[in-house]
DNA sequence: GACTCTATGCAGTAAATATTTACTTCATAC
DNA sequence: GTATGAAGTAAATATTTACTGCATAGAGTC
């Protein structure tokens, strides 16, 4: 009746994503999903199958929810445009913590294939922002841009990660970064990329 | 004879590294370590022991090792003094990915017993050339602390992650950054803290 | 040499875990 | 109306995994 299989990608997301590979459990799994752990085999093949399809999953919908934001950011100013940009991909990582924790997991892992975008792969969007930024002169014109990227995103992975650390000590839901702490992280991430 | 407990424990942090808790192996850990699966219950009493003992010996270590730079850091004018302490937190997590990698996995995962530093715990050494920066008008006066500093550091954390990612294609070697890059990333963290 | 104590090794055990086997429903196309 | 194949279930299997009981080796002490 209900889509098992859309119902095992949500439960083996978050699964992976607190537990990695081989620490999620496949009984741990199908709890979740409220369905039969057979299903895994019927439609993954296996628990990696299961696995990949995840990783595949997240990458395309984080990609395809960035997406219009990048094209909307390459229309725009350089400085404007980078931060709409790293503005939505924080909106997107707030709203979706288990996909960054996927990514990570799969880095610190010694999996073989990864699902992981290489520095060739990143938006070309910003890259030809970020170049026409440097031409500006709004972004300093030695530093390459896989640099500025990688250590903007990664910083936004990163309090992605740690973001309960800002928790008061008997605040119990899920501490959400508040719209004052955003504004100084976008604030900070903005201003390193300056010239 | 060999010190079956060092061993254990340099051993178990790379696994853990790896795999975090739930994923490693104690049949992987004794194999690197070269001793025998007993040595495990018999110096730490469980798998569980032995990841505490390892998360304890890992804080403690880089901890020992950070604390010399910021004191001088502390003694320095403040943007040199922000420049020192992160520059020398990059070179530790350069030579220590693995403690990087533990921190991250205990964060990612639902371990209750927390080894990680707490927002009120950051190194006040920082925290008070922060607040001296931000006097002398070289640090935004409304940014706190706390939000500057994991800023920063997570970018350096989550580049230490995704750090292979700068490799050529057919670079088998681990990819080290470069000097130049770590004076690119460098700047860029600092550019952000300024005001 | 007897005694003690810690370090180490071997061979196991019970539980956990991924996967398979055999089977039932059930909708739909021919 | 039945053939077909996908979706679902319960139980079993083979392997892995963390952990233990027990024996032994060696070093130091008296």
């Amino acid at each position: 009746m209900a889509d098992s299989r859309a119902l095992l990608l949500d439960a083996a997301a978050d699964e992976f994503a607190v537990y990695g590979f081989k620490g999620a459990r496949v009984q741990a799994i199908v709890k979740r999903a409220g369905v039969n752990e057979r299903m895994i085999y019927h439609h993954f093949g296996s628990k990696e199958g299961l696995y990949a399809a995840v990783m595949l999953e997240q990458r395309h919908t984080l990609g395809a929810a960035w997406m219009p934001i990048l094209d909307k950011a390459a229309a725009m100013d350089p400085y404007e445009g980078m931060k709409t940009a790293l503005s939505g991909y924080l909106d997107l990582v707030t709203a979706r913590p288990q996909a960054v924790a996927l990514f990570i997991h799969e880095a610190l892992s010694d999996w073989s294939v990864s699902h992981l975008p290489t520095a060739d792969q990143l938006p070309p969007q910003l890259r030809e922002l970020y170049a026409r930024g440097q031409r500006e002169g709004v972004f300093p014109a030695g530093r390459p841009f896989e640099i500025a990227y990688m250590t903007a995103i990664c910083a936004l992975m990163g309090l992605t990660v740690f973001s309960h650390h800002f928790a008061s000590s008997e605040d119990d839901t899920r501490p959400e970064l508040t719209p004052e702490l955003r504004t100084h992280i976008m604030a900070q991430l903005l201003d390193g990329l300056r010239a």
